[in-house]
DNA sequence: CCGTATCCAAGATGATACTG
DNA sequence: CAGTATCATCTTGGATACGG
């Protein structure tokens, strides 16, 4: 007896879909950028490579932990090279690969957009909130 | 006496440019279109006007609390109207705004992006994790 | 100089049950 | 049909201190 409640065939829905939206493209493109340091990395990275502690002065807003860790991040998704040069103290220089460039290019985009559109959006929130 | 240590100038630079990160446009999109739910909902509402039920459908990996967070996030940022008909039971209709619409084709430059690179992104994760 | 480990707060998402 | 309320969980990001 296969009596699926109408409650189970929706979870089941659910769940197929869920697993189809981890493999939309779109979607893991706008994890990546959307990650809180992503953009002002890839940015500073925009004129040429850089060694950590220039990174860290480009983008004084992030804490060592997170510059690491984004650092890391955009290495493992083929973003950005990291080439670690023996000597005392170490050196560790960080460069867009050819895929952070065209990244990088995206996010231009995006903030064109933003730059284009983004007042209508607050004045729609002022409206939205002076209204309810 | 002004004697801020180093450490009390880094976090007062630190809190200054998270104040200019805020404010900035990229970020702002960035943020409505990284949200879960978003992407799906303008697409579902691409071909017209559809009603509540009709979105949990075309949606059916969000939860109805969920769906209805993301239409009133978008409601407030002037992307789709929100349109009651007071008929029992109750209708509720959604459209796309005219800025809805444009970011819409946003989003689809996003996912062009996605799919003509994501082979190389997921390439390079699979080195990176078998590297290390 | 560069990175890691630990602890913690806030927000996003989800499960579930209930209402006009 | 459309929406709300409550509670649980997971993920991000930040503070801080330490290590090679």
């Amino acid at each position: 007896m296969t009596t699926r409640t109408a409650e189970q065939r929706r979870l089941d829905a659910r769940v197929a879909h869920n697993r189809d939206l981890d493999g939309c493209p779109g979607h893991a493109i706008l994890s990546i950028l959307a990650e809180r340091w992503t953009t002002l990395v890839l940015e500073a990275l925009a004129e040429g490579p850089r060694r950590h502690a220039e990174l860290a002065r480009a983008v004084p807003g992030a804490t060592q932990r997170m510059l690491t860790r984004t650092l890391r991040r955009l290495e493992r998704d083929g973003l950005v090279t990291r080439t670690v040069t023996a000597q005392v103290p170490v050196r560790v220089d960080y460069a867009l690969t050819e895929l952070g460039t065209d990244l990088l290019e995206l996010q231009q985009s995006v903030l064109c957009f933003g730059r284009r559109r983004i007042d209508d959006i607050r004045e729609a929130r002022r409206r939205y909130d002076s209204g309810s």
